[in-house]
This record gives structure tokens, C-alpha cells and sequence, in this order.
RNA sequence: GGCCUCAUCGUCUAACGGUUAGGACAUUGCCUUCUCAAGGCAAGAAUCAGAGUUCGAUUCUCUGUGAGGUCACCA
């Protein structure tokens, strides 16, 4: 019994883009099969008809490998091709007087004459079983009436078809989410009538919202979905650090994980009890982590971002550095570029006369800092410039009034890199062309 | 409402029944600085309440309160 292999599942129903929710469940079971050398089969729930769509299993699929936490995909099934193997048991339960034919309670107009659904016969005992993170928990399934496992031989509903798939797949742990507990006696009382063992079960705590309700698509708006994240550019190293970390921890301070350690250190055993709220700043925290540990990659990222806005300029390294240590996600960029935060690297900006001369700098003194730059930038090498002659200025003159003024006349705007990262990035040749045009005007 | 589950800083969490209740994110302040960001340093911030067990309770028990989940011919 011990030396049992692992099976675990996927389960996903394709009636929507892949929840984030799933997704960290799936990580639960990933780490949990993983580390016990198990595997992890994959199952198309997608018994309803109206609501399972081919693209959300395909969105499911494509982010799974995103993550990197695939199952074995050999053994997916969908199960709107098993009904043959329901019927069997559906069959089987009603041959044995363990479910019975039954009048539809809301028939619909449209539904037709005759038609029966399968009621289960409950036998109303007592059930108990223990879960590995919440230990024993008991329900009197006497409430559950005698519940519907089939809208007819052909069309089997989810308590059964789920609980004949775990069965045939071998499955040995199925661990879900807490909204499942309450499903639980119900299928504990379908696997003893068609003589299946029980699995072991783990219920986690489900990932919140802000509101502290659980994610949802209608109530909390796109961010329920992963390829929201993936379409942000959010590493999946980092969206599989922060899940975990979400209702399990380590035990210790450390806050980066790889997937490789994961495995090795996970125990559900220790996974939290409450529910945990979904905090996207600590995810953009640990994003901007993932990405210094990605520098080269993240910064190739942010070239090609700028190539598309910024089509035939040049896109000098030190920019791709600036952005890189501003953003904490990628789409940030997208933020700065709608905000023109990124256009006086390319285009001469507006100036606003008023802003140009520092706090009560006169007019007569701000141009004249700015023509001695000019000098300077004229005179001599750009290196010297930049590293010497500039600063040496600066701490003569006056740092704000000397540099206030230069940055703002490069920039054109109050908030900004330095100014010798502007003049790095433009060049002198931009550089003298922005002040003279600054010199004019004042 | 019935049933089930849960309860440590704002958030994620740590703490063999004995700790100044620790860390991280966020926040605030200071340093650095012409501005912003980054970085460095520092601070504030929690055991839901009430009984009980115990020399001693965040930890065990009970009650209350609060929160969430679930009550389909959806999965």
C-alpha cells in the first residue's frame, strides 16, 4: 500500500480562461507528485455542453506549459468521450437498486416527453474521512436527499463522472480546492456503491480576493486569469513562487525559491489552513526579483518593446538599463510609454519657461549656468564632459542650479532620470541642441 | 438559514506549552540626492473575545463572535 505510485490529477473544466485559482491548485498537486516520483493525469471536465469551449481548453493547456507545471499530457481524456463507460455504471447501480429512474423536478417545455433523470439511492449514513491538511471531518449526508448522478444513461453529471475517472485513472490523492469539501461525502458515498477505494484527500485554502471572497471572474474582473499575467509579462518563475507561497511556506525566511527546491522542500502537510488573500504587489516584488535574476533576457524584453513604439531610433544601452531598473513587469513599459514618460529620450520635449530656472533662481543666473555648460559640452571630450567637467560645475555653481536646470531642459519634465544619465543617453550633440533651444527661449 | 471550514501585524506568514511574538510585502521617517526611481538604515504595526486545563497558553478544551465555503438535472 505504501509503495503505491502516486497518481494525482488535473481536472480542469473549459467553460473559461485558465483560473489562477487552478493554477495554484495544479502547482499543489505538481510539487506533491513530483516529489514523490508520482504522476499527474489530466482530464477535460467538460461534460456541459453549452459552457466547455475548445479555446479555453487550449488556454488551459498552453498556460499549464507556460508555468512549466505540465501533467502527463499521454494520458489526457476528455470526458464528453467516456459516456460509454458511465452508462456502464450508471447501469451497473440501477441493475444493483442502488440508483433508480426518476421524474425530472423542472422539466423544461423544450425538454420533451418522458424523459427520467438517475437519482442515486442514499443509503443517509454518517461519513468520515480525513483530509491531510484539515485532519478528520464529518457529514451527515442524510441532507443530500437522493441526488441526481445522470440527467439521463447518456449524459452523467460531475459527483459521477468524477468520481468512475479517479477510479479508472488509478488516481491515489486528489487534492482540490476547499470549495470541494462539502462535494466530498457525496462522492465518498458514489465510490462505495461501485466498490472504488478512496482516495487520500487534501483540501487547500483558497487563494481571496481583496474582499477576501473567493477569485472570482464576474466579481474581481481579469486578473482571475493566468494569461492575464502571461500577457503582462510576469516570469512564471516568479507567478510559481508567489502561488506557493500563498498557503504554504518554508518554514524559514527565505522569500525565492526555485521550482527545483520546491519540490525537494514542499509538504502539505504544512500548507496552511485560512485562506489567503492574492496580493499582486508582493507579486510584482518578487517579478522584479525574477527579472534581476533575468537581466539579459529582461533587457532584450525591453528592446523589443521599445523597437515596436520607437520604431527607426536608436536604443542606446544605457536607456534599456534606466527602464530596466524603474519597471518591476515588463507591460510597465506600456505605462510609461502611455504616459509619454519615454518620448524626450527620442523627440525634443516642450519646455514650460516657468519650470526651467530651480526653486528662486532668476532668469539671468539659470541662463548662465546653462551657457557655461554649453562651454563645457562644446570644449572637450564628451567623457570628460560627462564625468568631470559637468560635476566639477555643479559643485562650484551650485548643484540645484546648475543641474535642475539641465535636466529639466533635457527632459522637459519635473521628475526624471539625472542629468548625466540624459546626457549619456542623447548624446552631446541632443544635448547642445536642447540647451541652445532653452537658452532662446528664456 | 442548514451543513462544513477557518481565525497571529494592513497582507503573506514563523514561533517542541516558556521568545523582547520573528521574517517578507506594503506603509512612514532618515540617509543618499537637482527631481523621480533604485539603494542603505530605522520605525510603527498582530496573537478575535470570554471561560477552563496548566506553575505558565499564540499554542490544548469549551462557548461566543466574526469571516469564508457549500447547499443544481454547473463543474
Amino acid at each position: 500500500m505504501e509503495n503505491q505510485k502516486i497518481i494525482v490529477r488535473y481536472p480542469p473544466s473549459p467553460t473559461g480562461l485558465f483560473h489562477i485559482g487552478n493554477a495554484r491548485t495544479f502547482l499543489f498537486n505538481y510539487l506533491f507528485a513530483k516529489q514523490n516520483d508520482g504522476q499527474i493525469v489530466f482530464r477535460l471536465e467538460d461534460t456541459d455542453k453549452e459552457r466547455s469551449k475548445e479555446e479555453y481548453a487550449n488556454d488551459i493547456i498552453e498556460n499549464l506549459k507556460w508555468l512549466g507545471i505540465e501533467p502527463d499530457f499521454s494520458t489526457m481524456v476528455k470526458q464528453s468521450e467516456r459516456s460509454e463507460i458511465y452508462k456502464k455504471y450508471i447501469n451497473k447501480l440501477i441493475e444493483e437498486g442502488k440508483a433508480y429512474f426518476a421524474e425530472p423536478a423542472f422539466a423544461e417545455a423544450t425538454a420533451g416527453e418522458g424523459r427520467k433523470v438517475i437519482r442515486f439511492r442514499n443509503p443517509n449514513k454518517k461519513i468520515k474521512f480525513n483530509d491531510l491538511i484539515r485532519g478528520d471531518i464529518e457529514f451527515d449526508t442524510t441532507e443530500l436527499k437522493d441526488f441526481v448522478i445522470a440527467k439521463s444513461l447518456d449524459e452523467p453529471v460531475y459527483h459521477l463522472a468524477v468520481v468512475v475517472d479517479d477510479f479508472e485513472m488509478g488516481v491515489t490523492h486528489i487534492i482540490r480546492g476547499d470549495d470541494g469539501i462539502s462535494n466530498t461525502p457525496r462522492q465518498i458515498l458514489i465510490q462505495e456503491a461501485i466498490g472504488a477505494p478512496r482516495p487520500i484527500y487534501a483540501h487547500l485554502p483558497l487563494m481571496l480576493a481583496e474582499d477576501k471572497t473567493k477569485l472570482s471572474k464576474r466579481k474581481h474582473g481579469e486578473q482571475v486569469s493566468v494569461s492575464f499575467y502571461k500577457n503582462a509579462g510576469y516570469l512564471p518563475e516568479a507567478m510559481i513562487n508567489f502561488l506557493v507561497m500563498v498557503g504554504w511556506n518554508p518554514g524559514n525566511d527565505q522569500e525565492i525559491w526555485s521550482k527545483e527546491e520546491l519540490i525537494k522542500i514542499f509538504d502539505i502537510k504544512k500548507v496552511q489552513k485560512k485562506g489567503g488573500i492574492f496580493n499582486i504587489e508582493k507579486l510584482r516584488w518578487l517579478n522584479k526579483e525574477y527579472m534581476r535574476l533575468q537581466k539579459n533576457n529582461t533587457k532584450n524584453l525591453i528592446i523589443e518593446k521599445l523597437k515596436v513604439k520607437f520604431e527607426n531610433k536608436k536604443i542606446h544601452p544605457k536607456l534599456v538599463e534606466t527602464i530596466f531598473e524603474k519597471i518591476e513587469v515588463i507591460s510597465d513599459i506600456d505605462v510609461l510609454i502611455e504616459n509619454g514618460e519615454l518620448d524626450y529620450f527620442f523627440n525634443k520635449p516642450e519646455l514650460e519657461i516657468d519650470k526651467i530656472c530651480w526653486k528662486n533662481q532668476s532668469k539671468e543666473d539659470c541662463k548662465q549656468k546653462l551657457e557655461k555648460i554649453l562651454v563645457l559640452a562644446k570644449g572637450g571630450t564628451f567623457e570628460d564632459f560627462l564625468r568631470c567637467h559637468l560635476r566639477e560645475l555643479a559643485e562650484k555653481e551650485g548643484k540645484g542650479e546648475v543641474l535642475w536646470p539641465l535636466r529639466y531642459v533635457l527632459s522637459g519634465r519635473e521628475k526624471s532620470p539625472d542629468p548625466f544619465t540624459l546626457i549619456e543617453i542623447l548624446g552631446v550633440e541632443e544635448t547642445i541642441k536642447r540647451i541652445q533651444n532653452a537658452i532662446q527661449i528664456l
